[in-house]
DNA sequence: ATAACATTGTGAAATATTTCACGGTCAAAA
DNA sequence: TTTTGACCGTGAAATATTTCACAATGTTAT
């Protein structure tokens, strides 16, 4: 199977949360100008991603919710299950563990870690949280695929290549530190100052306008 | 001044984040294909980066630091002041109020705002937790143009729209929800479900393309 | 049954983004 | 002073992504 591009990847996964959130409604079915005006996209936009995974709608139909699920799932490998681990259980690492029950039944958080004793052997959420000191061990144990990482700045580096030797294939950091890893590493890097700084940017120069809704043919 | 486009600035945001980091070391210069590294780029990317906002290195020198970091400031705004609200004071909320003691002086966390009163009229981080029901007033009297929305899916749409017509023009969605907003609002919506699903597909399928892993939506 | 019509699927065109590749420049070494 | 070499700036080429545009097709109304 061909490799989907990052872009794409990121989109498809944004429209199984659109659907997850339908799911339950009165709706079998969407059309791609829907899904689109919902996304802020062009409904070519959303027709051409979907053809890359193969789904196919209906004229005057549009595409069902439920294969469309079926076959996002199957793109996105959302049948392989990850194990995720929540290193820093501060704020930020509980809301996450809140947060995330997710209904994605293949991304599974199953543990926390704190440099804090008074937050080890503790559970947050259902998550037991762990010593720093058990980071090996535990990932290793569990199997551990992904981490969440937010600890102070300071300890991220660090932290983030103890995870990598313990066996982590792909990281996603919270702190504000930028991290160096392996390219072999899947990174995502989400810096909240980052984030405001492009909105700020964008309230004052508006981006280009984006042509949704329907086509005229001809 | 033309506009830049959204990568470019996502990335410029970025260099930032990193020049600050090093703006107390020993460099007083860096390379292109060391910004380059740091950011899972190639180095003629960061140029032609650096190029559009016109600033110069100099060869067998680089960039310099204090200067590429004014003319990021002039090239995203950092000038003009933005006030922030953090919309729910839940463990993610006043994580962000305190990690965002952000280098970014344009940005200042004015406020926040919960529906619980318990949490009302209490200081987060240095931030006062205002009620509700004081939103339409306080964002108009703080002069409040950005929200971070950090509340239940359930409210986070009719929030959001409270928000734009007291007057917010970006809003930064951490629920789960996606939210439908006028186009002249600029969003960004983080999903952590979306981003570890991009971290799982990417662990399975290792892109060559993929030097970056950022928050590149649309 | 047939017409009218909105919507899909998709080559092809248009844009946008990234990389290449090389002349020009600065600093350090000879 | 001259040479050497690493690095920058940038037009042009290469890629990647998005949109256009329209034939094909399922649905609904008549």
């Amino acid at each position: 199977m061909q490799t989907i591009s990052e872009k794409v990847v990121g989109r498809l996964s944004r429209y199984r949360t659109l659907l997850t959130e339908q799911k339950d409604g009165e709706r079998t079915h969407l059309f791609s100008h829907e899904i689109a005006a919902a996304m802020r996209l062009s409904d070519s936009q959303v027709r051409r991603d979907l053809m890359t995974i193969g789904t196919r709608g209906l004229p005057s139909r549009g595409y069902e919710i439920q294969g469309l699920l079926l076959d996002l799932d199957q793109a996105l490998n959302q049948t392989r299950v990850h194990g995720v681990a929540v290193v820093g259980a501060g704020n930020m690492g509980r809301a996450l563990i809140a947060n995330l029950e997710s209904t994605r039944t293949n991304l599974r958080i199953k543990c926390a870690f704190d440099a804090d004793k008074s937050k080890c052997n503790r559970v947050y959420s259902g998550v037991k949280c762990h010593p720093m000191d058990a980071l090996e061990t535990v990932v290793a144990q569990e199997g551990i695929t992904l981490a969440i990482l937010c600890v102070p700045a300071a300890s991220a580096q660090a932290l983030a290549e103890r995870l990598v030797h313990a066996g982590v294939k792909g990281v996603l950091n919270f702190s504000s530190q930028a991290l160096r890893l392996p390219r072999t590493i899947a990174l995502e890097e989400i810096d909240i100052g980052n984030y405001l700084a492009k909105l700020a940017y964008f309230t004052i120069h508006p981006s280009k306008e984006r042509r949704n809704g329907r086509h005229e043919d001809r």
